[in-house]
DNA sequence: ATTGTGTATTTTGTATTCATGAAACGAGGA
DNA sequence: TCCTCGTTTCATGAATACAAAATACACAAT
């Protein structure tokens, strides 16, 4: 009859190590953490009022995600980010981007497919009021819905994981995009090319999406 | 005058953290410790002769690495690779795979190319021989130049990466491959796309590749 | 002033201890 | 016999303690 808490509180439980892990990861992704700073471990077990175990364990994980270079009895460090990272990182992209909106063309349902096609709307929406949060979450939302139609979740792992590292980078570097009109013209045409299975084209489009990206930043990386 | 002693140590220091995680990762990957089997730490620790501290460690960076499963105050358990599993697995393979012969068809250098017609040669001698541990070595020798050639450093990480998951596959479920004569002409075709610097031919022989192995899984599923 | 050396301090590496939740066991009752 | 409930044991979570390496610093010698 009542709620069981007991059970609510277990399923929100979360060890330390993984709160101060999302809490570092985050402070990194935001660019509030900067490259080369770096992370001492009483320093930041006080600052969260924890011991230095659970922060151990954080900062070991994110070696593993390469958001933090750790060297041995010296200590532990913001990872870089250099120019040639983020062209590496584009590059994946370009491809994998392109492979999952082409199995997307094959394998989205048609519920997923009316799903997109709401999400689409909402971009457009909020383009017309210049509704900058909610293009950005409908933008995610889009490419979040093609990359689960691929049904494959190492594939969504691994893109997730170099968006990831994308985002750092923006957020280091140039705060924002502006260019949204482009952004709702290129949605529009991969997810013509996915409601008609249209493998090939679907590639194309996601695959120009990308390299739209890659454009912006060479521009920027001539400065 | 003499060798610096103190240098050369610090160069091989390895934290016992790191050092556990050798152990357990090579452990799950050579199938001695079995999908499922639970990893308790102090029976880790007892055996290594180490404190619990280091194997929490590896154990954390395992999970990161997804060969083991945590579940929070329960304990950790090696990883099921499911059937799945490795189709998902294969189907990046092939991708990226393709991907990185396309990438090395066109940035591999004279000198690379040369020391991987040695390569080449070197399997064939050893096929002639049928000295299977030389093919083996051969052989991963081989994939390993053509994905250093891409010039990009993550996308070789991420094709380790799947790699060694198939890599626990297979030693999990069948324990050798014989198709050596296969592999060889395999090789062939790709080498020669790369060579020539054809791109476009050595993605589709190196997904051929790929698909090879795809298809003996595939008959293996079928039993 | 600069270099070198020894000491003090800081920080990481590892072990140990304490606390708490989860599973195993067992006794008592339906 | 089987179920329930409490106790006990065991494993993990987290904090603390201790060891050893790296760094900072001060002071002496040239």
């Amino acid at each position: 009859m009542s709620v069981n808490f007991d059970k609510l509180e277990i399923r929100n439980y979360k060890p330390l190590g993984e709160v101060v892990f999302e809490y570092l990861r985050n402070a990194i992704l935001s660019g509030e953490l900067k490259p080369g700073e770096r992370l001492m471990e009483v320093t930041i077990a006080d600052q969260l009022g924890v011991s230095r175990t659970p922060v151990r364990e954080a900062i070991r994980k994110l070696e593993k995600e390469s958001f933090v270079i750790m060297i041995p009895r010296k200590g532990a460090y913001v990872a870089d980010l250099t120019k040639n990272d983020i062209l590496e990182v584009l590059e994946i992209r370009k491809e994998l981007e392109g492979f999952a909106a082409a199995l997307a063309a094959e394998r989205m349902t048609d519920e997923e497919k009316d799903a997109m096609n709401d999400v689409v709307e909402s971009f457009n929406r909020s383009l017309a009021h210049m509704d900058k949060k909610s293009m950005i979450d409908s933008d995610n939302e889009f490419h979040s819905m093609i990359f689960k139609a691929t049904k494959n979740q190492r594939l969504i792992n691994i893109i997730y994981d170099l968006h990831d590292q994308f985002q750092r980078f923006r957020l280091i570097y140039f705060s924002e995009f502006n260019n949204f009109k482009e952004i709702q013209e290129s949605h529009g045409r991969i997810f013509d090319a996915i409601r008609k299975c249209d493998a090939d084209r679907a590639k194309e489009e996601a695959e120009n999406h990308v390299d739209s990206i890659r454009e912006l930043v060479n521009k920027w990386i001539a400065e």
